[in-house]
DNA sequence: TATTGTTATACTCTATAACTATA
DNA sequence: TATAGTTATAGAGTATAACAATA
């Protein structure tokens, strides 16, 4: 039993050292494939996500994002200023305010999507059906590494 | 066949839209694991690739890390400080040096690769034995949608 | 008192443009 | 002329600390 135990545990370890680097480096490709509309990666990430989860705090979309409440303040100020997001009051609390994405911000989501997303699909074409299909499965399983920071 | 081309080139895009804000967010908690001996990432990890790949030249290290070369020289600047990292003569070209990982790099990568690993071992040690052998086959996937960039 | 969010500040990461030295 | 690398400069990304408003 301590035998598997630190077994998996070295396998594990030697797995994490694998995979940082790969992931470094395409993030670092990822973020460069920037459209010139000058939203910036950060940005179109918040606003995909207020789409996706629909309308919520800053806080939790900071949580969400997994940044500090500081550096979403900065995103929002610049989604609010091109009216992609809006605010509504909370109920309850007027400390804080409900954001949601907006009709543009919705708009410019999906044209922007289709630029930002040219290079990671044509590289995926570059990949097998089955690389795909591995991909495709490891997803969740990165968004769960993600979790219980 | 047209329809299958259509189809698959559907599935490509929406799986860039699934996996890239997984990686972002992902990575953006790994540059967070930071150990507190002032070295950053981006910083180990050229280290890590001239353990790896051995001695090469700056330009080549910057292609390798997917980095411009004023970038790598900031880096180099710091490693060599620390006497990390050594610059060699270039046997042909007196315009470049060949650089080589030190003694103490190899010490330093060890002990900090340690450190850094601890959270993604810990979260990794969350996963299914199934889930850990998905990603380790993923690695690799990933490296090759990173290269002909 | 505790919490939500913002402002102030600073440091890291990275790039492009211009330059130097050598090929 | 072309190439390898560096310097100068700037913008994006992010964090921590301190603060204001509200709970």
């Amino acid at each position: 039993m301590a035998t598997v135990t630190k077994q998996a545990s070295a396998t594990t370890a030697e797995l994490a050292s694998l995979l940082r680097p790969s992931l470094l480096r395409l993030t670092r490709i990822l973020r460069n494939q920037r459209a010139d509309t000058s939203l910036t990666l950060t940005v179109i990430s918040a606003l995909a996500t207020l789409k996706k989860s629909g309308p919520m705090s800053a806080g939790d979309l900071a949580a969400a994002e997994r940044v500090q409440p500081p550096s979403m303040t900065k995103v929002l100020t610049q989604l609010e200023e091109r009216g992609l997001v809006r605010r509504d009051a909370h109920p309850t609390d007027r400390r804080s305010s409900i954001i949601a994405i907006t009709e543009a911000g919705l708009a410019l989501l999906d044209s922007e999507r289709q630029r930002r997303d040219a290079w990671l699909t044509r590289q995926l074409a570059r990949l097998t059906a089955d690389e795909r299909a591995l991909l495709r499965s490891v997803a969740p399983i990165l968004d769960k590494l993600a979790e219980g920071e």
